[in-house]
DNA sequence: TCTTGACCTGAAGTGCGCTCCAGCACCTAG
DNA sequence: CTAGGTGCTGGAGCGCACTTCAGGTCAAGA
């Protein structure tokens, strides 16, 4: 597989791709007879991982250092462990934010819908700001 | 409410209220006989909701914009309440790919402590790369 | 054969979202 | 009355995560 080949496979771009490769956070391919990049199909996999990891918050910094423990094979599983927990922990705090934020929004859309409809005054409002002796505006 | 006890009661920093107020994000407070900056209490609520939003993926560009039409007040509920819906949208789909994450943070837990237990190999092990005809490394 | 398009490298540029700094004014506690 | 803390402005700087660019090489189809 060349790399634009990959870079549709994947979504992501022929850039990102040798971005990627130059941070280290994918292995550096073979390459063919004429220099260029051709890649093993067990790159998909790692790459869809590295998506999940950083669609759900995990820097790029993390995900090098994950990488890298990956890299250096079963003998750094316990530390591998460790991150990925500390990673599931955070994934927890920030699900239990989108719920919450999800009823708000919808509470949200609702009040909206009321304004619209005349029933009430828009809740958020500025308030009209009063002077403040000697204020200098 | 000055921008210290402000920055002290929603976690963000003195500068980035100022920064936030530049962009228009907040609105300028008025200002005590000395040019500094006091807020009124009513600003806790827009920043608390401001960090729901950021929290849950909008980016600044978005926020101000909503921050907007929040300012022209009622004639923008259909516009903001739009908004909000897309927005929705975002975050119940993110809750969704949280959720398939967390699972497979999980099941990535247990391989690893099978692999401390000595009982599997690594599976995800780079496969050695086998030579390409002509391959120029 | 020619041309077009995919690929190559190294380096510079971009957009986001702050964060820090210099150099100054002000207020208040000791 | 003075020292320290807090605040002010405008502007520069920063880390992240790419993206774009210049200036090429190479391969495969018409």
């Amino acid at each position: 597989m060349k790399i634009g080949d990959l870079a549709a496979r994947t979504g992501l771009s022929v850039d990102t791709l040798r971005y990627y490769e130059k941070i280290g956070l994918i292995p550096a391919p073979l390459r063919d007879a004429g220099g260029r990049r051709v890649y093993d199909a067990s790159i998909l996999r790692w790459l869809q991982f590295l998506e999940r990891l950083k669609a759900t918050g995990m820097g790029i910094r993390d995900r090098l250092a994950y990488a890298e423990l990956r890299a250096r094979g079963a003998e750094t599983a316990r530390e591998r462990r460790e991150m990925i927990e500390r990673h599931r922990q955070k994934v927890a705090a920030s699900l239990w934010e989108m719920q919450k934020t999800l009823e708000l929004l919808d509470e949200k859309v609702e009040t909206y819908r009321k304004i619209e409809a005349g029933e009430i005054e828009d809740p958020g409002a500025l308030p009209a700001p009063r002077a403040v002796k000697g204020a200098r505006t």
